[in-house]
DNA sequence: CGGCTTTGACCCGCGC
DNA sequence: GCGCGGGTCAAAGCCG
């Protein structure tokens, strides 16, 4: 919410900050083949409203490449930190497997050859059915010691703990909208970050949402993420200026499209 | 009074 | 077989 109306109050954005991930030899003109084209504003003309105005342009201009130019590095840093857990985790297997009691169930449409061995296990009750997995990464109050994401829906909390791998409880829920939807919910507080509330949905809800307005308070900054087995942090998807440019590896999912339509407005950077 | 949360106990799969 | 740890149950209490 905050975020949302400092759009309309100003537009300027902290970006100093920032140039310190740069490399510095290749500042100020280009980065990564990326060339800047930055503007040097003109002296002071007689008419000072239209230099005004013209000087807002031109920092607005370089904020905006600032901008991308900040995307790219991250979605390049990112890109080369998730190839390189992907190295570890087949070089270590063992040791990225310890004390992991079994695999997160793979998002539905994936299918690999460990889950054809798994369901050649005897079945338990439940795992005829491999339910659907989501992720949804809240931003909250860090004083807010609630585990509540508001997505519409109406839950039945049913049980809490504290898991080893994480100080703060996780609470679980199940759907109570109608009665036998199957969908569960687990919450927990990321132990990486204490503002992100992770939530995980299990299965599919067999009704129809029950209020699709409520689906997300405003000012939570919701990031939607599959369920990778190894995918504890989370990756965001910046939804930009071109819609289908966020393909490939960069691509998630969000639950309803008005989220990835508020994801994208709490993100969209121009 | 019904629905919800809390919380300790219990169940069960997995690794050793 | 045993212990660990995540997930679930269910009784008790709370609240509108």
């Amino acid at each position: 919410m905050e975020e949302r109306s400092s759009n309309l109050v100003h537009t300027s954005l902290d970006l100093n900050s920032f140039s310190q991930y740069l490399p510095k030899q290749e500042l100020p003109t280009t980065f990564n083949g990326f060339k800047f084209d930055i503007i040097i504003p003109p002296a002071a003309t007689h008419d000072e409203k239209a230099g005004n105005l013209a000087e807002e342009l031109n920092r607005l201009n370089v904020e905006n490449k600032k901008l991308t130019a900040m995307i790219k590095f991250m979605s390049n840093k990112c890109n080369l930190l998730q190839r390189r857990l992907s190295d570890y985790m087949t070089n270590n297997p063992a040791q990225s497997a310890a004390r992991k009691r079994k695999p997160e169930p793979p998002i539905s449409g994936e299918s690999n050859s460990s889950n054809e061995i798994n369901t050649c296990k005897k079945p338990t009750k439940d795992e005829h059915i491999r339910p659907k997995i989501s992720r949804v990464f809240v931003r909250t109050e860090v004083s807010n010691t609630g585990l509540v994401v508001k997505d519409g829906y109406q839950w039945r909390k049913y049980g809490q703990k504290v898991t080893r791998d994480n100080p703060f409880p996780r609470a679980y829920f199940r759907c109570s909208y109608a009665p036998n939807c199957p969908v569960k919910k687990k919450v927990q507080r990321s132990v990486d970050d204490q503002t992100i509330v992770v939530a995980t949905y299990e299965g599919e809800h067999n009704h129809r949402h029950p209020s699709r307005h409520e689906l997300a308070s405003p000012g939570l900054n919701h990031i939607v993420s599959t369920g990778k087995p190894w995918s504890a942090v989370p990756t965001i998807t910046l939804d930009l200026t071109n819609p289908s440019d966020n393909e490939g590896s960069w691509s998630r999912r969000t639950e309803w499209p008005e989220s990835r339509q508020f994801f994208a407005g709490q993100w969209h950077l121009q």
